[in-house]
RNA sequence: GGCCCCAUCGUCUAGUGGACUAGGACGCGGCCCUUUCAAGGCUGAGAUCGCGGGUUCGAAUCCCGCUGGGGCUACCA
């Protein structure tokens, strides 16, 4: 084992592989990232796989796959080794074990063979009487049952008062006499979470646990697994806010599609502006500052000012973030990013797009909408003769024009002005020609867009008529 | 039920006893710009600071109670 060095900062973030990118786990992740970041630290991640049931090995890669794209690196992992490997709690089963032998060969733990349904009758008794549920140790008594095989291991909980720090709400305590002994090897042989974690953490030289707020009531459980281990305690805690959705329920994976980290990429959402949404929900900066880089959140976050509340998560903000984010992109950037949402485009007519496509993109995703005339044929629109005539206006001057926004705007600035009528009623019907919908980039781009015999061709039909 | 955490505009938040007629951002309304949609500029509405008691000359800010929300209370993590 590495030698403890208390000044040295290590943090890390453990999600299990069960097939879904949390954004729980962005969050903790980024928040991880930046304490290490702004302290010159080491970033560990540690898979927590001990739950046979749910957990996959190669789940793995969906949560790599989604922090990688977040930018959110770690130091130490499965993939990457590290001093204290592994990384992966399924394969540091002798470890637990090794741990739980010597609670149980110190007394402070024991051999449970109460059975699932005894347990679950006890809880119900329990409740029945409206009193708070404790196990009942019957297995440390002369009522445990006999001729059995089958165990968990409990630790034999000491009770007292747990104290500890947390960087977010300070000093925190909890009265141990009410925690009942809990589980810390399963009849399966793994250790849950309660024990694998703190056992980790020691081992790892983790300095600073930092974590949702649904842990904060795990705290004293895994406090006390390491006091009876002798280990050091971690230097603080800090438990963030959950993030809540919009109904302000806890988000759920079944019934929040926004949970799904995954979903952001498919959707068209930079990476770097989630990212600064995601600071930005729970923490705020003290000045009006809302557009962070990386580095500007490593310099500026602080756990002091982090709120106690959970936050709503709110499409409409991050929209705005991810809106500014694209308009800041330049010209080249912002063709390789859409690249992927716009597979029936070659990369020239991407390029072209993108001056006309900036201001209008809440999400990557958008331009799709926009350009979708470029690869489908539109319906031919029921003009009213009125606009037929101003379309055949249109055709007049386009036909002998070069195909680019430029001189396109001029020429129809042109017709415009001789019809003597506003520019929309020359624009519209022409838009509707070409593109089959109201709303489309502005007309200059909208034609330049297509090859010009497609567009004219398109105009023509309108108009009734063969090219 | 028990324990713990929390509570300011619809949402994210500023605020740490007097500068608060409670500030900003998103969203929403109006106006301007304009070629549709955006973007941009200006502007407006929107919170009796969850409720009730205290403490104080004075409370969004401190204390107590209540209510409401969330978490833990699993051989899930």
């Amino acid at each position: 084992m590495a030698v403890p060095d208390a000044s040295k900062v290590r943090v890390r973030i453990a999600p299990s592989p069960t097939g879904f990118a949390h954004l729980g786990t962005a969050s903790t992740a980024l928040y991880n990232a930046l304490f290490a970041r702004a302290n010159g630290g080491t970033f560990v991640l540690r898979v927590d796989d001990t739950d046979l049931e749910r957990n996959r090995p190669e789940y793995e890669l969906v949560i790599y796959d989604a922090l990688h794209w977040l930018g959110l690196d770690w130091d130490e992992g499965p993939d990457k080794g590290g001093p204290d490997a592994p990384y992966r709690q399924s394969e540091r089963r002798d470890l637990y074990r090794e741990h739980a032998a010597r609670l149980l060969g110190e007394g402070k733990a024991y051999r449970c063979y109460c059975t699932r349904e005894e347990l679950d009758a006890e809880r119900k008794q329990a409740q029945a009487e409206k009193r708070p549920y404790k196990y009942s140790r019957r297995c440390l008594g002369p009522d445990a049952p006999k001729d059995r095989t089958e165990f968990a291991v409990r630790f034999k909980v000491p009770g007292g008062e747990v104290k500890f720090k947390d960087m977010i709400r300070g000093d925190m305590s909890f009265d141990a006499d009410l925690i009942g002994d809990f589980i810390i090897v399963k009849s399966d042989g793994y250790p849950t979470y309660n024990f694998a974690s703190p056992v980790d953490d020691a081992a790892m030289n983790i300095s600073h646990v930092i974590r949702g707020e649904e842990h904060l009531s795990n705290t004293p459980y895994q406090l006390m697994i390491v006091d009876a281990l002798g280990y050091p305690r971690p230097v603080a805690y800090a438990h963030m806010p959950l993030i809540l959705a919009k109904d302000g329920a806890k988000l759920s994976k079944r019934k929040h599609p926004e949970a799904n980290l995954i979903l952001y990429r498919e959707e068209g959402y930079l990476p770097e502006a989630l990212i600064n949404y995601l600071a930005l929900l729970g923490w705020n900066p003290g000045t009006s500052q809302e557009i962070f880089t990386f580095d500007e959140l490593v310099l500026a976050f602080s756990f002091d000012r982090v709120q106690h509340a959970g936050a709503r998560f709110d499409w409409e903000k991050l929209n705005w973030i991810n809106g500014e984010y694209i308009r800041r992109l330049d010209d080249e950037e912002l063709a390789q990013r859409l690249k992927p949402f716009l597979p029936k485009l070659d990369d020239a007519t991407i390029r072209r797009a993108v001056p006309a496509l900036r201001t209008r993109l809440p999400k990557l995703k958008a331009a799709a909408e926009l350009l979708e005339y470029l690869w489908t044929e539109p319906p031919a629109p029921q003009l009213e003769p009125e606009a037929a005539e101003r379309v055949r206006a249109a055709m007049a001057v386009l036909k002998e024009l070069p195909w680019e926004p430029e001189p396109i705007h001029e020429a129809l600035m042109g017709v415009v002005e001789k019809s003597g009528l506003g520019p929309n009623k020359t624009f519209m019907p022409v838009r509707l020609a070409v593109t089959g919908k109201k709303i489309s980039p502005p007309i200059d781009y909208t034609l330049a867009l297509l090859p010009k015999d497609v567009a004219l061709s398109r105009l023509q039909r309108a108009v009734g008529g063969s090219a």
